[in-house]
DNA sequence: ATACTCATGTAAGCTGTTACATGATTCT
DNA sequence: AGAATCATGTAACAGCTTACATGAGTAT
């Protein structure tokens, strides 16, 4: 019974009007994504599952020759849903960033290596900001929670790519102090 | 042949002087585990399979009747982990982040449930600056990568805390001019 | 024609966690 | 005596990605 994470993914995104699969992964790609991503192999099982469970009712809705399932929230798929909503459970909250493990490992490396370490990790961001820069307007209708997180991961990129850039004028600083000319 | 991950985590924190399963597991959850975790169901194998692939040699060196697995780097895992370090190949970047994921989808939820929300977000935050304090002093003699990956941490996880404070302030102005008293 | 989008799904495989099992040594 | 630490490992399971397979409708 215990809904799992993916599994609370798709419920609100069907309370958002995301009746299918496939309209679900989209919005996922859109927004989620950045904090939270889902495959296809994750979300139609899923469904099924959720289905199953008595969480969500599908029906399959054609459109012309077209196969397509569409899913609505049953009263104990709204209750599962408002119940994690409101839940004061521990936030989960896991990061895997392989720029800052190569850095914890750079003390052997040359100062050019570094150098470029950093700058790959400030473009990476600086890239991040133009994606969501991009989703921007989709973000402003879809809410003002999905607003406020998108305003949030804009700033967050912003101040890692502002503090890569800092750390790239301390290192050409001293290395150029090191060996001038 | 392809080097995983966690593999090179384990050939960085051998090179770092971590012989052992255990000793390595220690540092990980002391250091890494902030942006690259690993658990010991992970690391002993990989020991086993970085051996089978000629990149560490083990040996048996128990202290006294206490079982103990030694492993060192060989020329092949100083290259496979320079290799890697020096690589400019994509740099992973995942997140999984349960607050923001409530956030996103918290239009429904009332303004309370909301404004809890960001103070247990913000709490998450200050603790792991508590935690990352109370490691500094191991930081500071790790190495120069370690701290100012650190310093790093510390910056980041304030500056999460700052804005959920920004939010919870912006969202207590709005709901009391909403419903004074 | 052909490429793209809509639409659903599965199978194999990889990664990772949790819980368990074992046993010696050291600290209180 | 008992708890904590040192130390190694496995088995079961959960979670997720990738690649593949299929096919209809739409735009160029």
């Amino acid at each position: 019974m215990d809904l799992s994470a993916t599994g609370r993914v798709i419920l609100a995104m069907i309370r958002k009007g995301r009746t299918t699969g496939y309209e679900i992964k989209q919005l996922v790609d859109l927004s989620t994504r950045f904090f939270w991503a889902a495959s296809y192999g994750q979300i139609y099982p899923e469904l099924r599952r959720l289905e199953e469970a008595g969480l969500v009712a599908g029906s399959e809705e054609p459109q012309g020759g077209r196969q397509r399932r569409s899913y609505r929230l049953t009263d104990d798929g709204e209750s599962a849903l408002d119940g994690w909503l409101r839940s004061t459970s521990e936030l989960t909250y896991e990061l895997r960033d392989e720029g800052l493990l190569k850095l914890f490992f750079s003390d052997e490396l040359p100062a050019a290596a570094r150098l470029n370490l950093l700058r790959r990790m400030r473009r990476r961001h600086e890239q991040m900001v133009v994606q969501l820069r991009s989703v921007e307007p989709g973000a402003r209708e879809g809410g003002a929670g999905a607003y406020q997180v998108l305003r949030y991961g804009l700033a967050h990129h912003r101040w890692i790519a502002d503090w890569c850039r800092e750390q790239e004028a301390e290192l050409e600083a001293s290395w150029s102090s090191a060996s001038p000319g």
